[in-house]
DNA sequence: GGCCGGATGTAGATCGGTCTATGAATGGCG
DNA sequence: CGCCATTCATAGACCGATCTACATCCGGCC
């Protein structure tokens, strides 16, 4: 029986000579039905090869949808909370889409209102630029998880890493290796915005921090770049035009691919300057590039975020913010600071 | 004024004091409104926040959004594509979703049905292992591009890389550097089924087409492996316990990274076993890796298969099938063959 | 003045589900 | 045997848009 259109619940309820609440009620496993009608029922939708539409449930109940918003989706980092997320999806019936931002700013917002526009039943959402009162209009309507945001707002749950903890562990590590001439490359001044609670905002932070109370602050010195490797890899080539640190600090690991792309460019190794990254991307284990990274385990952010959405779209209201551990890696791009020529 | 719900049509329609079907023309442009109701609906609209549901629309009309279904996402070549793709989309009013599929074989027909239970206007899909017949039922209710298939229905269209191409430049390369016994690393036999059209059942077969042209039958080896990273890895560790090979010929660059981690923890270099990979990722270029690899233009097959859905979506039914030509990037994981110890 | 046609606006059906309120059937029990 | 509680099934309102068919208005023209 080839039909140009697809079967409807109406057609389902004819063929196995029901109401159509009987089949919605099947569908929805719900209670009132009786086995023998079960079975009537499910043999008619196995006949029509019947599939409920999404658009036409969301009017009254839900869509079964989570919907995640990614900033970037050429950084790896994201590969991994994605596939934390559809793990923690696995057999529950929700199905997850993503809509990719791709570029700074206001296209953040533009993807995450796309996703509220499909009345997806909750949202993760990757630290974007978004004023708290903003998303907590949001919120208001649907569930939201933040990740990698630091505001603890009641109206929404946050998963980030302990980006304190893990800019800590990366100065201590370069002050043992005896580095000095520490540069922190960066994003944009925006981005990086004191009190946004943006993970790139509080690795800049905790090295100016780290840096003073090092008694280092006439060392400090900020990169500023753009989001993907290619820009870091130009911003490190005209920095290292001016002078050649002992360190860089890049504020993550897709950055810091070019930050390394620009040093071997530039015929430096890591005998003359050390490279720590943020994220801990599989690409750093690689031999060849052995990067130093602060790991801070995406697929489980990923998971935890997806879980606290689960809970919030089945009901819970109080919120919750769960901060990972993050560890760090030491590798080959870090070495003992070469000895500086006295000045 | 909050309410605790977000504004629908009809609240638009009585703040503007018209009726449902003007404010609906106003959003739609459709004929039939003077300028000054036009001005009237924008102003309510702006004041009460107005967005129409998604959900609603796709009732009756079109949900004005692409789905694009991926079997993998860690692997960096299809961030290509999707830049591809969100670029081509940019400022045509259409929002772009991705339904991850993340395992094999079955998954992938999960969540392209996904994408069409939830209404998308268009469907783009990254060469999954589906029945021609499937895909054609599908076809015949919502238009579909699919990429890197070598199938021609004339139900969808198809955007590939002239994967034949591709393997003789490999092959060709390989045979000019004097290598021989050179192995072929590739996915499951069930994804390279002769006749599958699928990428790598392509490669596979220029593979041995070209292996037996130059006489070396004997030196024929496929080694099966999974489709991330690490499977290869394992599956290449596999193979050097039993033989070193002068050459490996990997299906990806995704696994080709495996291998080449493989080989490095073999402490093999380049000078032993050349390497080369397929899909010339970002990574490849890197100057630490220098993987040899067969471009085949990401971003423009992403763009590519937008602009054909949007043609589909208009109305075009006859099918188009298009190939990217393929060109070979040489780096420095392919050497000169090493001397062969004489039998 | 009456008629016509184009421009503008509206009423109401419609899409395909969910869900509440209600009806019908069944069985237990005094 | 009649009453009530319980189980099973249905009718029909509803969600928020789109879109067709129709009503109204207005000016121009004979």
């Amino acid at each position: 029986m080839t039909q140009a259109r697809a079967a409807t619940i109406e057609d389902v309820a004819r063929e196995a000579g029901v109401s159509r609440a009987a089949v919605s009620k099947v569908i929805r496993n719900a209670y009132g039905v009786s086995p023998s009608m079960r079975e009537r029922v499910n043999a008619a939708i196995a006949a029509l090869d019947y599939r409920p539409r999404v658009a036409a449930r969301a009017m009254r109940g839900s869509s079964f949808t989570l919907g995640i918003e990614l900033p970037h989706i050429g950084n790896p980092f994201f590969a991994k909370i994605i596939a934390g997320a559809t793990a923690a999806l696995q057999g529950t019936g929700y199905q997850l889409i993503i809509a990719p931002a791709d570029v700074d700013g206001e296209e953040g917002v533009r993807a995450i209102g796309a996703l509220a526009d499909r009345q997806v039943d909750g949202i993760v959402a990757i630290s974007p630029l978004v004023s708290p009162e903003w998303l907590e209009r949001l919120a208001a309507r649907v569930p939201v998880v933040m990740l990698g945001r630091h505001d603890r707002s009641t109206a929404y749950d946050t998963v980030t890493g302990d980006d304190l903890e893990g800019t800590r562990l990366v100065m201590e590590h370069l002050f043992e290796l005896g580095h000095r001439r520490i540069v922190h490359l960066t994003r944009s001044e925006e981005v990086t915005r004191p009190g946004s609670g943006n993970p790139h905002a509080i690795r800049l932070e905790g090295y100016l921090t780290h840096m003073r109370a090092a008694g280092l602050e006439e060392c400090i010195r900020v990169v500023r770049t753009g989001l993907d490797e290619e820009s870091a890899r130009l911003d490190t080539l005209a920095l290292l035009d001016e002078e050649v640190p002992t360190a860089i600090f890049v504020g993550n690991d897709e950055l810091a691919m070019g930050t390394l792309r620009a040093l071997s460019e530039y015929h430096l190794t890591a005998e003359q300057v050390s490279v720590v990254g943020y994220d801990d991307v599989d690409i750093a284990s690689y031999p060849a590039i052995s990067l130093t990274s602060v790991n801070q385990a995406g697929e489980a952010m990923g998971e935890r975020a997806v879980r606290l959405l689960l809970e919030r779209v089945q009901g819970r209201t109080e919120p919750i913010h769960f901060s990972v551990e993050p560890s760090l890696k030491v590798r080959g791009s870090t070495r003992a600071a070469p000895a500086e020529p006295t000045p």
